[in-house]
DNA sequence: GATTGCAAGAATGTCAGACAATCTTGTTGA
DNA sequence: TCAACAAGATTGTCTGACATTCTTGCAATC
């Protein structure tokens, strides 16, 4: 048996399963930016205690999904336009550095994946589910980055996009977002099946740029 | 009063006291990678609780600073050289982002602090402390990182150098390595004091290569 | 002698309850 | 209207407990 073959098998925890179910309705935004989270009321909607909420809360602080001010607690972290400039601009980084990879060395399989996904999203994009959208998307990317060779642009780029999940769902809303992204995310995906690398980075980039413009114009038409 | 100035002054709480403490411990290369930490005898030297502790051992395991795998409990993760190198060059892309942005926009006090930490490094590196040369080294980036204009980038940065503090520990020790690395940041400086970006980035580049040269080297003469 | 199986002990996952310190809010008084 | 205050809510932290799950050492077997 070859030793480096992990096979533990992990039991999901209630902390794992907590963290989880909460990861999930912030992206959902089931939390308004800025509203706090009252410990007590989350055990009970969880039906878990309190010492495992707070373990569950200390992962969600440190991958920044929540904010934990001294005394007075857990709250929904309100970006501003600066932050999220920030978030966009690592993002950018990332992404573009993973499509570029992504474009020479994805397998045959994983290419088709991605295809299949760019299909999704377009079914999402002729709806008007900005939930789906956005889902779709995220497994777009979420495939580009998993076929970039770099476990840790992966984990850092997912990371951050967690972190501006509010804005995406906005501007995903606004007219004409889906359809202009589902022809950037088009270009990205023709630039990668090419296995042009320069091509596959120029697109991304331009993909993201766009994304932050459309997430500027909806949080200035929001505030 | 501007309404926007966060006054709030916040006590440090004990678990943040706590992972604070553990973080330095980390880096100090305190525990073995590999090795595992148990909670009782943390807590114990601490002084703490376990509940208090968990939480704290739980914003450093989504810092991916120690693992924890559910019945066996937290950890020091030993990086292979596949993960490390992955660590690497996502630090490159953040570190030669930085620099490059950082001769655009450091401002003259700044700079006047940039050059102060590498006559800090040179010290160091005179010396055979290696712990001083680790540190001095972290110093010089942080500012520089402080300085690139995005704080996003600075953090996550941050947070990657962290996890390879082992290698860093120990590449440093290199013979000649920390007369090497203090050229290359020299060189660094010197790019930035001119402002030029594109040399800035350069070097940079340079200079995070060269480290993970140093580190491959030391990781094969252990194991 | 090496391997398997088991049992005792250690460590973790989770909960309940408690209490002091701090924050929030509604009310009272100026 | 505004400031002071008191009651209530919320958080930070601790103690203690117990079921589950590893780990380890020893005995039994092949």
């Amino acid at each position: 048996m070859p030793p480096e073959l992990n096979l533990r098998i992990s039991p999901r925890t209630v902390q794992q399963e907590t963290v989880g179910k909460l990861r999930l309705a912030i992206f959902s935004g089931m939390f308004q930016p800025g509203s706090r989270l009252v410990e007590s009321q989350l055990c009970a909607q969880l039906g878990i205690s309190r010492p495992s909420l707070r373990e569950a809360l200390r992962s969600l602080e440190a991958e920044r999904l929540i904010e934990i001010v001294p005394n007075r607690g857990p709250s929904i972290p309100a970006l501003t336009w600066e932050e999220a400039t920030a978030i966009y601009e690592v993002r950018e980084l990332m992404e573009v550095e993973a499509a570029g990879r992504c474009a020479l060395r994805i397998s045959a399989e994983q290419l088709a994946e991605l295809e299949k996904s760019l299909s999704a999203f377009e079914d999402a994009a002729s709806s008007n589910d900005s939930a789906a959208q956005v889902m779709t998307a995220a497994d777009f990317y979420s495939i580009i980055l998993a076929n970039c060779g770099n476990p840790v642009l992966e984990e850092v780029h997912r990371g951050l996009v967690a972190r501006i999940s509010f804005f995406r769902g906005r501007s995903m809303s606004l007219e004409g977002r889906a359809q202009s992204s589902l022809s950037e995310m088009r270009e990205i995906f023709e630039a990668i099946a090419a296995g042009d690398e320069k091509a596959a980075r120029k697109a991304s980039k331009r993909h993201v740029l766009k994304a932050k413009a459309a997430a500027k114009i909806s949080m200035d038409s929001a505030s």
